[in-house]
DNA sequence: GGACAATGATTTACATATAAACTATTTACG
DNA sequence: CGTAAATAGTTTATATGTAAATCATTGTCC
């Protein structure tokens, strides 16, 4: 399962184009990442979207509101609010309806939240390393700019 | 929206470490890639999951067994079921039951798939382009290079 | 040749994604 | 004012993605 993208759709021909070729390596890169982030996230009783909105939150050193959460998720309004509710079943995070504005909910990581994020960051620096340690520095380094330059696009 | 991640993140802090940053951006590039695919695809009725089978069984050139479909889409099996179920509900594939072995379970492309895939090509082509066509040849053959040393893992 | 393991596929249970519609508030404006 | 537009969240409906359990069929091995 770790051949190459041509190999692994062999019989498939050529692709379309060299675009193409590219934007399907990120894709499927993605999955395995994936995939193997949230087999680690899963000891700790946590989903990768979860686990994303933790470290947003305490990356922002703040409560934040809800949707706030979402845009930089990159993911759609309405998946927010299911998400919010298990993370606060766990007593991993707080919702405070704002008294200046009511329909805004602020989220606020609880100091259970903050230590399983704790709990978290090695095996996940670690897994990080494992899974992309074989590259050079360099290569890293070309990788982020790559990626980078294609999520800049002239139309969005 | 097309900000680089460490902005997209501020007030973060720093990434723990290269190998994260890389991994992040490429999760991050392939969450909007597959989210721009998905709009296209959906005026044509399908998901990304379904004309990723589809794609995969013109390549193929034959009927696949239902397993083998799954092992190329990097997906947990269960997921094939439904996934086909739909196809066969929109008349795009047909599944046989082997004769020899009555276990195996083979999913044809059908005239109608053929066809809608034919339309997808030419937008597909022309959306990939304007996605990746930012960057310059080298670019994206460098690209192509990191992400496929990425996906071959020492211990997988 | 008959119990048992192995294989191919499906079902079940849960957590995301996505779009569309809807509710509650707040703001803008005539 | 007071009603319409805008904003923040939620609900509903459908399709995935993952894990665990199950079913049907086939293969193995005393």
């Amino acid at each position: 399962m770790s051949g190459k993208l041509k190999d692994e759709l062999k019989k498939q021909g050529a692709f379309d184009s060299l675009e193409q070729e590219a934007a399907l390596n990120v894709l499927r890169t993605a999955d395995r990442l994936h995939n193997r982030l949230g087999r680690l996230l899963r000891e700790f009783g946590l989903t990768p979207s979860q686990y994303n909105v933790l470290r947003i939150l305490r990356g922002a050193g703040q409560p934040l509101p809800s949707l706030e959460i979402a845009e930089r998720l990159i993911q759609v309004v309405p998946a927010i609010t299911g998400l919010i509710d298990r993370l606060e079943d766990q007593s991993l995070v707080r919702r405070e309806r704002l008294q200046d504005d009511r329909r805004v909910v602020h989220v606020a990581l609880t100091p259970k939240g903050r230590k399983l994020l704790g709990q978290i960051d090695q095996p996940l620096r670690e897994l990080h390393k494992s899974l992309m340690g074989h590259l050079t520095r360099a290569e890293l380094q070309e990788l982020v700019r790559l990626t980078e330059k294609a999520r800049t696009w002239p139309d969005d």
